[in-house]
DNA sequence: AAGTTATGTGTAACCGGTTACACATAACAG
DNA sequence: CTGTTATGTGTAACCGGTTACACATAACTT
């Protein structure tokens, strides 16, 4: 391994200068400067990062805490993180949690241990206070707080758009998913439908997951049908299960949207390649990713006067699961 | 931030002491352990990693670099390898490099600068001996060299099955659907197709696609059926772009299987969900994960003796968009 | 011309761990 | 009872950077 001293020695220098040179901070004289860098590129020097963090009590690393990129919402979110931090010049620490508690502590953990500059969470236990003690700057993404930053998207207004949309198409018999219990914008986004619903002259019905997994989404689709085999109109509690019911729907012979309409939440890319295509409310996860980067970026610089609640816009995408006028 | 000599100031001990604690190594008498075991945890002491990650010369990170995490067959190779290397607590910095060399550099770079103990690389300038001078253990994953250990399925046999079941099936005028150049196993794919049906008695075409984004899938499947209006058997290049013809094909009124077969390749979790369920030829994703990140940590510990080689099978997963016997 | 400020460079302390080495004492062998 | 080995602990060097500080010289001031 290639060391600073090495290229000291190399451009006959003491590595203070070879350090100024590097950061561009400082006083070095041309001749030195042209000197160093000659050395730095003959030996291939690349500067150790960990040595860098130690001193400055800070590295380059950020800390990405995830419920699960195996959810297609959130490899999304993860990009828009990656190439907003990266151009800044930071790279990211991934962690899953599957909203267990100990799996974010442990995340959590390693990312102060690793000197991280800053940390973005997307998952749930940010009531317990879990993050206060720390120095660190945090962003949330995908749910608020009082406490600290964040990025999210209305979820309560998305639940209404989604509920209004679906009785404007003529939809009588709704049926209403709704999320996972501790999954936090699940529960907004079920209230805002609740919210329509219940001042709409309709019958209505809940459904109850407690998953958001693939395996599990061929499920609730079979239990939709199997308790409300009349329903009309579904929202369901995201596109992957609402993919699922239009699977299923299709394999009892209704027609969709004449017989049942049904509408996602999230946008998740494949929802535009399904038969036919579903209709749903859109999250826009990249743009989301690199807001919650942009103003971490911004809480790190201590730039003043921030906004740190960013609330994001949910739109209705209509395809050809609802009805058209 | 508590350190380790705030430890040692508590229990009375020097730090070399905690150190030994810390490790469980060298002599420790029974109870100075005790007394520096209640100095941590009355501190709340959690050891700085990049303080011994620089001594060490050894993080207990891992980098792992990825075409592109959104495409969703790679989310759950990542989730492979994380589920693996947390257990020997291992963590991971995460790369999407776009297959774009210079982002793959970059990343390599920044591997290296943080000291990590391994590399795991999914993407596809390995040719280029960029690795080569790195003295960091590294597992190749979706890909093979001889240079280097490696897990992958076997995309030839894989291209052959596709393309065996589906003339077995009864299409007689296939088109085969070429991935992008660059990618290597998508070429083995395409080879093995060509084998069996250059041999085969029946007419074929291939197209030639560029990439494997959503947004150009369904582009693929509009050129597709512009270009081949009467093919009967598609082998697609992948599970989104198979999911896309379907789409495509039930919009322009075509039956499936009756009048068009479609074969795809991942068996991305979502492959289940379309509708007809899509038949694929499975990629066993979490599994190469988790064999990659096994095989990593062998090659870590300097395991004696370890295959370096590990080929997954690769299976036909039959659903509805083939015909049945 | 003397005083002040700007520029250029090196020495050494520091970041928070790990460990080689020195030293002391206890346990054991013959 | 002395020599050897095992056990327990502390001091200080080390990892590879950054930077406070000291010092020297050059460039301005008035």
């Amino acid at each position: 391994m290639i060391t600073i001293k090495d290229v000291a020695r190399e451009a006959g220098v003491s590595v203070a200068t070879v350090s100024r040179v590097l950061n561009e901070n400082g006083y070095v004289g041309e001749e030195t400067k042209k000197k160093v860098l000659k050395a730095m590129n003959s030996l291939n020097y690349s500067p150790n990062e960990v040595a860098r963090s130690l001193y400055k009590r800070e590295s380059k690393l950020i800390g990405l805490l995830l419920p699960d990129i195996t959810n297609p919402f959130f490899p999304q979110l993860a990009r828009g993180i990656e190439d907003t931090v990266n151009q800044s010049g930071y790279r990211l620490l991934l962690g899953n949690s599957d909203e267990e508690l100990e799996k974010e502590l442990d995340y959590i953990q390693t990312f102060v241990q690793n000197n991280v500059v800053g940390m973005i969470s997307a998952t749930n236990h940010v009531d317990q206070n879990i993050y206060d003690a720390l120095q660190i700057p945090l962003v949330l993404l995908d749910r608020t707080t009082d406490q600290y930053p964040s990025v999210y998207s209305d979820g309560r207004e998305g639940g209404r758009l989604a509920a209004r949309t679906l009785v404007d198409k003529g939809a009588r018999r709704v049926t209403l998913m709704k999320g996972p219990a501790h999954v936090k914008p699940a529960q907004d986004r079920f209230k805002g439908a609740v919210d329509v619903l219940s001042d709409a002259d309709i019958d209505f019905s809940v459904l109850a997951t407690t998953s958001y997994s693939f395996e599990d989404a061929k499920g609730w689709a079979e239990e939709l049908f199997q308790k409300y085999p009349n329903t009309d109109g579904v929202i369901a509690s995201n596109d992957i299960v609402g993919i699922a019911i239009i699977h299923e729907a299709l394999r009892l012979g209704k027609r969709i949207p004449e017989d049942l309409q049904i509408i996602g939440y999230d946008d998740i890319p494949q929802s535009s390649l399904s038969y036919p295509p579903l209709s749903t409310i859109r999250q826009p996860a990249y743009e989301m990713g690199q807001a919650a980067a942009e103003l971490l970026l911004q809480t790190i610089k201590k730039e003043p006067g921030i906004e740190t609640k960013i609330e994001m816009p949910v739109e209705f995408i209509e395809r050809d699961t609802t009805r058209k006028e």
